[in-house]
DNA sequence: TCCTTATTGCGACTGGTTTCCATTACCAAC
DNA sequence: GTTGGTAATGGAAACCAGTCGCAATAAGGA
C-alpha cells in the first residue's frame, strides 16, 4: 500500500528526510510545492507551479518558489529540463519514464516517444568516451503526419 | 580559390542573399559582426561578440547585436547553442557539421560527437510517425572520464 | 508552552534583453 | 551623382525573470 503508486506522498517522506538532514523545516508552503508538483505528469515553470498552487487556494509567493524549487533540485526529486527551448521548465523525477520528442515546426505538437536502438547507441557512443551518462534529451524539430498532409494540399504554399 | 576555404566570405555571401530575399540591407555593421562570428572558432555570448567588435574599433551598440543575431540565426548562419549550462551562448555553422553533445555534470566541459546508429535510428523513429525531420538536438549529460577518475580516488563521496 | 531560528512576503533591486523614437545610411531610381 | 523612401542604428527608457534585505511569522525541539 505504501508503494510506488502514491508518488506524492513517497516524495513528500523523501523530501522531509532530505530537510531533516540539512536542519531544514517542513512546511505548509513546501508540503503544498511537493504535492502539486507530483500530481502533475508534465514539465512546468515556476508560473505554472505558481498559478496551479493559487488556484488551489495556497497563499504562497513566488519568492518562495524561487527559494523552494533549488531544494527540490538538489533532492533529486525534480529537475530542470535541458534543452534551450525548454529554458526554465522543470519536470518531476519519480514516475516519470524517459522520453525524447517530436516537435512538429508548424502546429507546435509535440510527440512523445522512446526507442530502444536509440539508447543502445547512445549507450556506445559513451562507453567510447568513457563518458558516465546520467540523462539525456533528445529533440527532432521537423513536420508531423497531420501538417504534411495539410502541405500537400496546398503545395504553393509557402 | 573562392572555395570552401574562405568561411567569412562565403558567409558574407550567405548573408547577403537571406537579406536581400527578405528586403533587408546589408550594412557595415552586419559586415563586422559577420566577419568577427566567422574568424573565431569558438562559442561566444552576446557580451563576448560585443567587446571584440569593439576592440577591433567597431562602433556599433549592444542593441544592434541584440537585434541582429537572431537573423543570424534565422539565416542559418549561427545557431543558440543547446543545454542549459549555455544559456545564451552561439556558435557558427558553416564548416561546423552537426554534431551532439556529451556534457559533463561536474567539470561542465562539452564533448561533441557524431553517431550514424543514432541518426539512422532517429530516421527510424520518424518514419514509424510520419514526421518530416528538418533538425534535431541530443545532448546527454552525465560525468566524463577525467571527472570520474578524479571521482574514484575517493568512492565515498557522494 | 516557550524560544530559537528557519521561513515567508513584500518591495526594492539587478542584469540581461527589448522597445521607442529621433537620426543616420542604404541603395534603387532618376 | 542626387534624391527619396525605408531599413538600420544608438541611447535611453522600459521590461522581466529572478534575487535580496528586512521585519513578521511559524516550525518544532526543549
Amino acid at each position: 500500500m505504501n508503494s510506488k503508486k502514491n508518488a506524492p506522498a513517497d516524495a513528500l517522506d523523501t523530501f522531509a528526510r532530505f530537510l531533516q538532514d540539512r536542519g531544514l523545516r517542513m512546511t505548509r508552503d513546501r508540503r503544498a510545492i511537493i504535492r502539486q508538483v507530483f500530481e502533475v505528469h508534465a514539465h512546468f515553470t515556476m508560473d505554472d507551479l505558481f498559478i496551479a498552487l493559487r488556484l488551489k487556494g495556497e497563499r504562497l509567493s513566488k519568492t518562495t518558489l524561487y527559494r523552494n524549487l533549488p531544494l527540490l533540485v538538489e533532492s533529486g526529486l525534480i529537475r530542470r529540463v535541458p534543452g534551450e527551448s525548454s529554458d526554465g521548465r522543470f519536470e518531476h523525477v519519480l514516475g516519470h519514464p524517459h522520453h525524447d520528442h517530436l516537435i512538429c515546426l508548424e502546429c507546435g505538437r509535440e510527440i512523445e516517444f522512446s526507442c530502444t536502438d536509440l539508447e543502445t547507441a547512445q549507450d556506445n557512443i559513451c562507453r567510447r568516451y568513457g563518458f558516465h551518462p546520467v540523462w539525456h534529451r533528445l529533440g527532432i524539430w521537423g513536420y508531423c503526419r497531420r501538417c504534411r498532409a495539410r502541405r500537400s494540399v496546398k503545395p504553393k504554399e509557402r
